[in-house]
RNA sequence: UGGGGCGUCGCCAAGCGGUAAGGCACUGGGUUUUGAUCCCAGCAUUCGUAGGUUCGAAUCCUGCCGCCCCAGCCA
């Protein structure tokens, strides 16, 4: 392989794609769609989704995407989840152009449908209960049997449904159901709900137009076929619905038909991809909300830090395949950092502040250091850095007494000031319980932008000009569970068991470059040592706040585990 | 014990009968005013397993084992 060869993303539904391309097939459109139901906010397994389908339509000739709310059960959908799915999807940077759809759409044409089954003898009306349908049903090693109203005429049906579109029957009471085959091995053709009886609830897109709502199994495989959809990609649970999908349109006067893949979902470790379970972290006040920047929700990693590119060239290098799969937060963690690395400005912020005193250096002087906002990207320029007298560095960076392999300031040692001079410990300074509340320094004025001579300095550190620097309060995030498959643990009651309690730690004592004054949510910053942060408004009291939206790499972590 | 899927390095994943890509992680070494980045090197005689077909099998066939999904008037 070449090395300037980049691997263009391959998998079998490109191949099955290609294969039909090669064929002629669907006369060599490629069309696909992205149909979430807005029942709640997207999270980053809609986002592999999204990214399968756009990524299609943009890597194909004339290929295209739409956005369809698959909006068929009112009770769980509304308008707030509608606007927030689009902002994540064009947020991600995907465009459905003019095809904005919702299956609501469809209604009446769905209806339409519905009476040819009817009038085909291949869908009936059927009075049994939610409970005796169950029943009915049989179960996975036993076939079914066959609905007392089964064998109801056309002419009886299609009266029958037109009063529970018409409204006379309660919730329930009635439902339309395909007429199959009650004894098919796969439990999901033995007479599938085709509509059922919803009163009283206002519907986001048709309002009370209708009290009857049609299913996903009949309403998704008709609205592909109305809208031209050639590949309809779906997750793996949905391949024993496939029969179903094609029954459909094979039964009905429609001239369309897609063909539905399925591909396996993404599951994330030390989190939760489930919709149900986001919606009970939320709802349960386990999180702030949708957008906690703890949550794997779009909303969530934007508040977080991450960035369109980031969650694309994750949703690229996981893969599209059959397989279960478990993938680790570190190949998430690494597109952000390789994204942020080359695009984030570099800043200088002290988390938990150890005042220095450079006691050769003059009072009142506040002196100006230009700093590269990247240490390799010239083109991003420099910003000014105000070193005082007094200045904070972190309490992490200073032992009294340190082996060689402490890279940081020690009594008696010398250590670079970032973008400064260089610095040598004198004096430790305590309180009356002992703990070092501040440090003597003296610098080096030679030691601007030049080595000492005869000397090796252990390190570099951040400070921050103890008056001119800005209070902020940074918000340390860790993963939201503790254990790696949370929802997968039967021997505990809930996956809420793992939830990690240290998830979030919010420091109020940091101080940050006055650089940074104008930070704004958006923006991505590399405080420098420490990791990346995005800005998240400000707090009550009118101090910058920041996520972190990820550390470093920190190979001193392991070094000093081991000394 | 019905039906539908899936099993290639710790994780993800190429491979599609010609002798195991790549990424993440990890381990060494180099550069470095971020213990970051970057660079260089290492990291599956083996593809769930047992047979078979073949000059040749991760790729084809058969058996076995393991894991996932399905009994909503949810999607």
């Amino acid at each position: 392989m070449n090395d300037n060869e980049i691997t263009a993303p391959t998998n079998f539904i490109r191949q099955i794609i290609d294969r039909d391309q090669a064929s002629g097939k669907h006369g060599g459109r490629v069309h696909t769609r992205f149909p979430p139901e807005p029942n709640g906010f997207l999270h980053i397994g809609h986002a592999k989704s999204i990214c399968l389908n756009f990524g299609i339509a943009r890597d194909y000739p004339g290929g295209m995407c739409n956005l369809r709310f698959d909006d068929t059960n009112p009770h769980k959908e509304n308008q707030e989840y509608v606007d927030a799915i689009k902002a994540d999807v064009r947020w991600l940077g995907f465009d459905w152009e003019q095809r904005l759809f919702y299956a609501s759409d469809y209604f009446e044409q769905l209806h339409g449908f519905a009476v040819e089954l009817i009038e085909k003898g291949l869908a009936y009306v059927c009075d049994l209960s939610a409970e005796e349908t169950r029943r009915y049903r049989g179960t996975l090693t036993e076939p079914g049997m066959p609905s007392p109203y089964r064998e109801r005429s056309p002419a009886e049906n299609l009266d029958l449904f037109a009063r529970m579109k018409a409204g006379e029957f309660e919730d329930g009471a009635r439902v339309l159901r395909a007429r199959i085959d009650m004894a098919a091995p796969n439990i999901n053709l033995r007479d599938p709900t085709l509509y059922r009886i919803r009163h009283g609830v206002i519907h986001h897109q048709t309002g009370e137009q209708w009290c009857i709502y049609p299913m996903y199994d009949f309403t998704h495989p008709i609205s592909d076929a109305l809208e031209g959809i050639t590949h309809s990609l779906c997750t793996l649970e949905f391949e024993d619905h496939r029969p179903l999908y094609d029954w459909v349109l094979d039964n009905i006067s429609i001239d369309c038909h897609p063909q539905q893949i399925e591909f396996s979902r993404l599951n994330l470790q030390y989190t939760v991809v489930s919709k149900r379970k986001l919606t009970q972290l939320v709802s349960e006040g386990h999180v702030d909300g949708w957008d906690d920047p703890r949550m794997p929700t779009i909303a969530g990693l934007r508040r977080r830090g991450y960035t369109p590119a980031a969650i694309r060239t994750f949703c690229e290098r996981i893969g599209v395949t059959k397989a279960d799969n478990s993938v680790e937060m570190g190949i998430l963690e690494a597109c952000i950092r390789e994204d942020l690395d080359a695009h984030a400005p570099r800043a200088m912020a002290v988390l938990d502040p150890l005042k220095v005193i450079l006691v050769n250096y003059p009072e009142g002087v506040v002196e100006e250091l230009q700093a590269p906002c990247h240490p390799k990207d010239e083109g991003m320029g420099s910003r000014t850095l105000k070193l005082t007298r007094e200045i904070y560095i972190d309490r992490a960076d200073f032992r009294e007494e340190a082996n060689k392999k402490y890279k940081r300031l020690v009594s008696g040692g010398e250590v670079r000031l970032r973008n400064a001079y260089v610095i040598r410990a004198d004096q430790v300074i305590r309180d009356a319980g002992g703990e070092i509340v501040e440090l003597r320094c003296s610098y080096d004025p030679a030691t601007l932008g030049a080595n000492p001579e005869g000397r090796k300095v252990r390190g570099v550190i951040h400070w921050v000009s103890a008056s001119e620097g800005l209070p902020a309060e940074v918000r340390l995030y860790d993963r939201l569970f503790n254990n790696p498959t949370p929802d997968g643990d039967r021997t505990v009651a809930s996956f809420l068991a793992h939830i990690n309690p240290d998830s979030l730690r919010v420091v109020r004592t940091a101080v940050v470059e006055p650089s940074l004054a104008g930070a704004t949510p958006g923006e991505h910053y590399q405080f420098e040592r420490e990791g990346y942060f995005t800005p998240d408004g400000r707090s009550d009291d009118g101090r910058l706040v920041f996520n972190r939206t990820v550390t470093l790499r920190d190979s001193w972590a392991r070094i000093e585990q081991t000394v």
